[in-house]
DNA sequence: AGGCAATGGTTCAAATAATGAACCATGAGA
DNA sequence: TCTCATGGTTCATTATTTGAACCATTGCCT
């Protein structure tokens, strides 16, 4: 493992449990020896990662993250056009807001959203590769996508969790038949217990599903009924985010994703 | 040099002018060995601090920064304070904005936001200590803080640019009874040619000045009149910013800062 | 007071991980 | 087809990282 590797794992062990860190603490709960964890702490401060509170002599994360992630937003262009929509429905919903591109089977974090106060919050591994099968987006993926990706998906054992069955290929297909007629994918305590989630496709400019958009919320926090309204919330977006990341959505999906008024207003 | 430091280095070479670099930029950039810089790439990929494009192979800044950013915000208590009211003057004045505290003689920075699109901006280093006598936030500070301090700052010659002489005593003097009457200091092109500021201080419980904010802007987009409205804004919400980090402003400072519309009104 | 236990931080020989010259593979352009 | 630049890899050499033991300071309990 590189020295990097371990330094930069440091800074994972910050959280909104445990904002501040001292010596010790850091070293416990990274288990290596103290010396060089002081080291790392020492070299991530001088960098701007760390800053040290200079009474308590608690480590706490530093200046360079708001500047870089600043930086990120504004400079990669896929996330600059995103970050507006899925911050306002990240806002609207009141809870965290998700966009994963699709890599072969693999899920890969693109942005996301935190725009609440709720202190019981959703945690999740940006660079984490969920298996398909076990989250919400994965479903609306497949759903939303021609029915030979379905064929390839159970066969790759990746896309679902570690030492699960492949998914009974009948019940798969229903599921998905419904979330299609539905519009939006459910998922609740599949990947992780207490997590709960809606999704759906963003299409790209032919018009195929190639990355989702989705809200997760603690499956503590919402009934049936919240679960419905977070995905009236992201489908009313829907159209917005494919065609912010240059795509089309097909026309009968932007049906199904017009609430019934508008429809009939118009 | 640590690695640490060098592998963190190199996520300095990304800006808003070079958004993504291939290995060889890089290496270019860096004037270190490839495969040193290609392993210290992967390293930071692997962590989430870059991201390569599939197709161009180029890295971009990655999405562990925006994650770790986040939970900075929302855990170190200064920042998440702040971040409300630095960032809705941002977005009014349409500039970079600064918070910044006393330690000794270095001003280190708490928080900035920069909430506006502007093509042009004001680059600044979350964690370079400008010397005091070089900037807006330095002279603010100085001005509303007891006479003594200025005989020790002009004693430090870490209060000036590096090679510079001690500023003029009597010159200096004028110049911070000027800034306590008119409310707020101002800087043309003095740290950087091309960058100007007005600034104000931070009081403490005590109602001593020990922080600063100011609002940075590019000389070229202001003239005198850009600069008093920009002061305008920044005083209107000197009290709040005290109050947000637990101090209170001397009331003589207060009325200072009120507009004369709003004190004709009380 | 005094002693105990944590804490943050430092030292230096031993061990491990970083380094870089040379190498390969691929693709664009002449 | 040849050339050049790119991204990426290898492996012996080298230099940095490592960790047991150490020190200094602080808070706590008797």
């Amino acid at each position: 493992m590189s020295t990097i590797a371990k330094a930069l794992g440091l800074l994972d062990l910050f959280s909104e449990a445990r904002p501040a860190l001292g010596l010790s603490d850091v070293q416990r709960l990274a288990g290596r020896d103290k010396a060089t964890v002081h080291r790392h702490l020492v070299a991530l401060e001088l960098a701007g990662f760390l800053e040290q509170d200079a009474s308590t002599r608690a480590y706490r994360l530093g200046p360079a993250l708001t500047r870089l992630a600043g930086m990120r937003v504004r400079t990669v262009p896929e996330v600059e056009m995103l970050r507006g929509v899925i911050e306002s429905l990240s806002r609207a919903a009141g809870e965290l807001v998700h966009v994963s591109r699709l890599q072969g089977f693999d899920l890969v974090h693109v942005h996301h959203a935190e725009e609440h106060e709720h202190p019981v919050r959703v945690s999740f591994d940006p660079y984490g590769l969920p298996p398909l099968f076990a989250t919400a987006s994965g479903k609306a993926y497949l759903a939303f996508s021609p029915g030979g990706l379905l064929d390839l998906a159970l066969a790759d054992p990746r896309t679902r969790l570690p030492g699960a069955p492949a998914p009974n290929r009948i019940e798969i297909e229903a599921e998905l038949k419904q979330i299609a007629t539905r519009g939006y994918a459910r998922n609740r305590d599949a990947l992780r217990l207490g997590v709960s989630s809606v999704a759906i496709p963003v299409f790209d400019a032919a018009s195929r599903a190639f990355a989702t958009c989705s809200i997760a919320f603690p499956t503590g926090r919402g009934g049936k009924a919240t679960e419905a309204h977070l995905a009236r919330l992201l489908m009313a977006q829907g159209e917005e985010i494919s065609q912010t990341m240059g795509g089309t959505v097909p026309p009968h999906i932007v049906q199904l994703w017009t609430p019934p008024q508008e429809r009939a207003a118009s």
